[in-house]
DNA sequence: GTCTATAGCTTGATAGAC
DNA sequence: GTCTATCAAGCTATAGAC
């Protein structure tokens, strides 16, 4: 057993960091809640009692995150000029990410393991991801709608798609490139990947005004 | 309980079958081996005689498709011209994904769905996405360094890991996009999406080429 | 809020008959 | 190769004392 996490502070607050480690390490049935009280340092009866069934603690330890790096992007959005580019739009929507995981503390990138889990499972979509992150996404579609009026909706929303894919799993931290590249790339090398993944949402947005069937 | 899959077919492929559908529901520890067998219409004893472990059951199931898939491109890539386009390479790579998923019935959907929790999680990583996957993507690097010769490897690696980001999440069919865009947009619309995912990918890699933080 | 104790089930794996 | 039966351990959730 590791010493037990955030000793000294509320059990609530110990229970979610705890939760939080060892469900982005092994999702959420490789968990149990024996595992997490005593990753925590507390009693079982306790995460009952404090979260009710496992599946709201799996959502708890979601929201507590999700609020803030909606709250960060909201204020980024607002402080958009008037015709913001497309740089402009990805930085806005990405940069509260790669903030929150290189200067967060080490629960960002648990957070941002367990959200790369949550949102390739079909089995959080509606009651995790579309709760809590669409309303802030409509606003990224919204904002390059009209940076970009020449694409359509399915554009947009398919332009979002490639976007989020790529950073969710560039964030989950795999170490998949680390050995694919045989160490030439480090997923923890977070500013080296931003000045790529820019560019290339950047463009690939752009390319789809250009696209050479456009009524599909 | 629905009837069992595959029936008349030899008892390790109805296991596969049955695995391969329940694990890309619930994911590895939400599926015992009670549900698969029962699911399969074959005795609980039945799976660790022909698989052993829960693990290597799992392993065994990505690896049935995996092989397909890997064939397909290697062929995909050794009939393409001496100078391949950006679009042709990301072709070679996507479109066997694509066909099995349109046309090689409902085992590849399960099967990318499973894909895509699996990429996203670090505890298959080399196991199972490195030790399958990495020899192919790496006849998709060496193409792309020679389409593009400007690129560092780094740049190379990065975008290879956001065109698999983007391809994993959409394959994955969450229904996430479905929710997002209000029904504008279909997670099964593959060839819509294709539409889009080549000239989005392509000119993403070709914007790396002149980005502006050329050290980094 | 925290603790102990436990009910009621499910788990992966295997032994041994056929 | 298939079946029955079972082991030892794990699980979530809760009741009830403090």
């Amino acid at each position: 057993m590791t010493a037990p996490l955030s000793p000294g502070l509320p059990t609530k607050q110990r229970i979610l960091d705890a939760a939080e480690r060892l469900f982005a390490e092994r999702g959420f049935d490789g968990v149990s809640l024996r595992d997490i009280t005593a990753a925590a340092g507390v009693e079982l009866a306790l995460a009952n009692y404090h979260f009710g069934p496992k599946k709201e603690l799996y959502v708890a330890v979601i929201r507590r995150r999700a609020s803030e790096i909606n709250d960060a992007r909201r204020q980024r959005f607002s402080e958009l000029p008037v015709m913001p580019s497309v740089e402009n739009l990805i930085d806005a929507f990405a940069r509260p990410y790669l903030e929150k995981s290189v200067h967060g503390g080490p629960g960002w990138k648990d957070y941002a393991r367990l959200i790369a889990q949550t949102a390739n499972s079909a089995r959080w979509t509606q009651v995790v991801m579309s709760a809590l992150f669409d309303p802030v996404a409509e606003l990224f579609i919204v904002g390059m709608r009209k940076a970009l009026p020449g694409l359509t909706s399915r554009d947009l929303y398919w332009g979002f798609h490639f976007l989020l894919g790529g950073m969710t799993m560039t964030f989950a931290e795999t170490g998949r490139i680390d050995l694919l590249s045989e160490g030439v790339c480090r997923a923890s090398e977070l500013e080296v990947i931003y000045a790529r993944l820019i560019p290339f949402m950047a463009a690939g947005y752009r390319a789809l005004a250009g696209k050479v069937d456009q009524n599909t």
